[in-house]
DNA sequence: CTCAAGTAGTTGAAAGTTCAACATATTTTC
DNA sequence: GAAAATATGTTGAACTTTCAACTACTTGAG
């Protein structure tokens, strides 16, 4: 775990506060922007990302699970969303013949029609509010940058 | 609003595709990190914000449109949320005596101790699982990029 | 002064998310 | 090959957030 000793804390100076505060809000702040962006095509991020991901898959299918960890969703909150999208007719679900426990969710083609018309604007709006603003070298610092938070996650993971 | 017309649309490149996952996914899972390490003190981030801004604030106490401003939250949920965090006893409600319509949020003896107990250990998350990560060229690179970021949204906002 | 428009903040209901418990099936172990 | 341990996925309840409506007050125009 982070701190917790009894240590005196490591304060952020001026320029670490000024990076960390201008990440996080700006990052905060371009979320709500994509997921603003979004709603004209009644998507929000995490049903974006879920199509996305299953017009990416064979078939167009993948099993719950699976879905859950490429979408960044716990399993409870991908199967309470799959129901909303099943009613929706973006996707349905099929039981899995091999393993009797899995099911796949399988993309509809109300759902591919659905993806096909949101996934220009929402390209567009990743780049106009974010990727049009690099540089190549930020680019690559940036890749960089968050290469290592992830590796540092991976190798330090909160709580147990 | 972005994409919208009728153009082909442009695409994310490889190296453009890498730098925004990376730093979607990172970001994430950093935010769930730091959320997982506050929560041996009770407390979300959105708490903590609170509270931060709170004990940042003359006499420690804020009007609650302001502190919804910089704690980034709407009226409605820092509403609810102070209604939560009042019977924890970290904050109580006070009637502005000058704008009739108004009222403080005012941090209490109790939520001070709740902050001050919080921040060393989140000081030394943010730390240990960014700021310790970064160069000095790393942090003057994140933060002009995320200035500009926070600047185009600014010029460009999403929605009606 | 008075009325229209705007601002501060709360509320309850709807929608979304988390949490723990559960049912079912698979895998492992002895 | 049975029993124990694990894995898949769902569920309902609790909690959180959003949304739209609302009250009460302030401000500004005429």
């Amino acid at each position: 775990m982070a701190g917790q000793n009894g240590t005196t804390p490591r304060w952020l100076n001026p320029a670490e506060m000024k990076a960390w505060r201008r990440y996080i809000i700006a990052s905060r702040r371009l979320i709500e922007a994509l997921d603003a962006d979004l709603e004209n095509h009644e998507l929000s991020m995490a049903d974006y990302e879920v199509l996305a991901q299953l017009s990416d898959a064979p078939e167009r299918k993948m099993r719950m699970s699976e879905l859950a960890d490429v979408a960044m969703l716990s399993r409870s909150r991908l199967s309470h969303r799959i129901k909303v999208m099943e009613k929706a007719g973006w996707v349905k679900r099929e039981a899995c013949p091999i393993d009797k426990r899995g099911f796949f969710a399988v993309m509809t083609a109300k759902g591919l029609k659905a993806i096909v018309a949101a996934a220009p604007d929402h390209v567009e709006s990743v780049r106009s509010r974010f990727i049009d603003l690099l540089s190549k070298e930020d680019q690559r610092v940036l890749s960089e940058i968050f290469e290592r938070v992830t590796f540092s996650l991976k190798t330090n993971p909160p709580q147990e």
